[in-house]
DNA sequence: CATCAACGTTTAATATCCTAGACGGATGGT
DNA sequence: ACCATCCGTCTAGGATATTAAACGTTGATG
């Protein structure tokens, strides 16, 4: 996956919370030369692939150098939280080996059937949280998962997502955002 | 310059030492289309640039992230040195703002027609000096100039270079070159 | 001067990319 | 159920990249 360019392309482009068509459009291009690029059915020319960058948009020398691999990760599980605390308070960290990270805790509380609306949330910044209690759906860019008690999340907010309660439980979230001005 | 995959290319052959055709041979592609890439004249496709780089070699990350521009330069002008010592002693440091130098000055004499060779040197580290009486002509890469008194030049020893005394008088230089154990 | 070898460039033919449009599937709203 | 809209994929044809082989130039050699 290193010099991989459908594999980089479908990635940086998911990353970024883009559909084919969309990235097409803006980059001016056919959807289907995108498709045909991430399947790996054919080497775009360097013009093209530079086009198709200008729509996200992203530099070339970026794009080769992007690692795929180090990609901080979207959700963690409940036992990849960092206990920072001890004795009576117990702080624990998520997504603690995350760099330049820079956030405040929130508690939020999402009724059955709540829905931040499907016009995907935007803004600067970074945002996290965990699940207290009860059930909720968070779709970040192309990814979508339901999360329950104890399960996480950490991504940047620049990347549309949605947060859904779809159960009959009242859904209870320590969550954060930076800037702590935002909210 | 900066996302002309033409200049990059010739910039970076060039560097190297290498004829359009050795490096066709080399990546097993055709001269010509080398040709074509450098005039502008198409743009290469990803699989195919990556071909070509395989011949130098360099990874597309390192391709599209040099800066020409800050590429150091191969030759200086008289007025292009800098003096470091004062008083008695006077010391003209040659490549002043390149980073990382470290080598030990010579003094060389050309007599007239003297000649290091057409098999043009090639070894480690890196070399530069200044024309002290006559005049010498360098080949540095697929650069060649002709030097007199005052004038300089600095380059790394690994591209391909090579000494003539093409005049009448001998040259004397003050040259260096580094590590200091290779001389 | 003639010859040879190496260079970068050009051209006609072939291989590949890229577009325009149609297809089937999934999702959401009425 | 239906319709509308989005998704990613596929296919035929025109546009572009790439090859193979020639060309003209330059520098070195006898």
């Amino acid at each position: 996956m290193s010099n991989d360019v459908s594999a980089r392309l479908r990635s940086v482009r998911q990353m970024h919370g883009l559909s084919q068509r969309e990235l097409a459009k803006r980059a001016g291009v056919t959807n289907g030369m995108i498709s045909l690029i991430e399947q790996g059915r054919v080497s775009p020319s360097v013009a093209s692939l530079k086009k198709v960058l200008d729509g996200i948009p992203m530099a070339l020398a970026e794009f080769f150098t992007l690692d795929p691999a180090q990609a901080p990760p979207v959700f963690y599980r409940a036992d990849e939280l960092v206990e920072l605390g001890e004795g009576e308070v117990s702080l624990r960290l998520v997504a603690a080996s995350r760099p330049g990270r820079r956030l405040a805790i929130l508690r939020e509380v999402y009724e059955p059937g709540a829905d931040t609306g499907a016009e995907m949330l935007s803004h600067a910044g970074e945002e996290g949280g965990v699940v207290v209690r009860g059930r909720i759906e968070i779709t970040v860019g192309s990814q979508t998962r339901q999360l329950g008690p104890g399960e996480a999340f950490y991504f940047a907010s620049a990347v549309p997502h949605r947060f859904r309660n779809r159960g009959r439980e009242r859904c209870e979230i320590i969550s954060a955002a930076t800037p702590p001005s935002f909210y």
